[in-house]
DNA sequence: AATAATAATAGGAATTATTACTAAAAGGAG
DNA sequence: CTCCTTTTAGTAATAATTCCTATTATTATT
């Protein structure tokens, strides 16, 4: 355990979750302003392979980073990007009774229209002058 | 309904589907070697808004598109990156029981290893010699 | 049919996210 | 402390995709 490994290991602990690598970069640097983008996504990385988090794939998006290990899926918010999780009890069996062979990973990404972005585009369709 | 857009979309229809954006340019200058890049781009995005195609995205590889529109999903070899339908009947309420707000879309992507790649892993790593 | 207005294209530059490379620094075993 | 391995910082390179612009094609209008 490297002290750049820990800086990253603190920020993304030290956070609510769902940082991208450059979020974590910037928030690294605070911390050690010598740590490096590549330090930053090699760890990352080594850190996801470990399972010590997880790596979110959300299509049109870079990768986020999520310190909680277990099992959940994520609601994506089409307009403003913002992440959520979203527990599906039930998908993993669906899938091991779906594919014959052996799973080794999936991963689900859900669009939607948050809350606060849906307030807003009715208010704007809704007005009169739009 | 351009010319450059009828040679992309016979492109789609005329393979098994899940094909690159690189390999449908491509195919598509096979037929009209003055076509670019970038229209085969623009098309592929406006055929998928449209939903007369499918984007399939697919974490650490390049999205491809698929002529079937009926809501299915994907399994990707993990080791040859090969591209395999798969039906998940009963996702769709999973997810509508599971989030409360209005979905836009989903997508489920599984890496797994396909029978040839795990047959070659297994006489690999079942010879003497490695 | 000629002309004007609009939309789409080809070709290339630019962007984004990420990985690869390399010389220097750090860390550990003996 | 010295040798050996690992990791780092900094930079260059890559991959996929988008953006830009002058030109070309298409459509509508007269």
């Amino acid at each position: 355990m490297t002290a750049q490994r820990k800086v990253i290991r603190d920020v993304i602990w030290g956070s609510d979750g769902h940082l991208t690598s450059e979020q974590i970069y910037f928030l690294a640097k605070e911390k050690m302003p010598s740590i490096s983008l590549g330090t930053v996504y090699r760890n990352l990385s080594l850190m996801s392979d470990e399972k010590e988090i997880t790596r979110i794939s959300i299509p049109g998006s870079p990768d986020h980073f999520d310190k909680n290990t277990v099992p959940h899926q994520h609601i994506c918010c089409a307009k403003c990007g913002r992440l959520e999780d979203v527990e599906l009890p039930g998908l993993g069996d669906l899938i091991k009774n779906a594919v014959s062979a052996d799973v080794i990973s999936y991963s689900l990404s859900i669009k939607y229209l948050c809350p606060d972005c849906a307030a807003k585009a009715r208010t704007e369709s809704g007005s009169d002058r739009p």
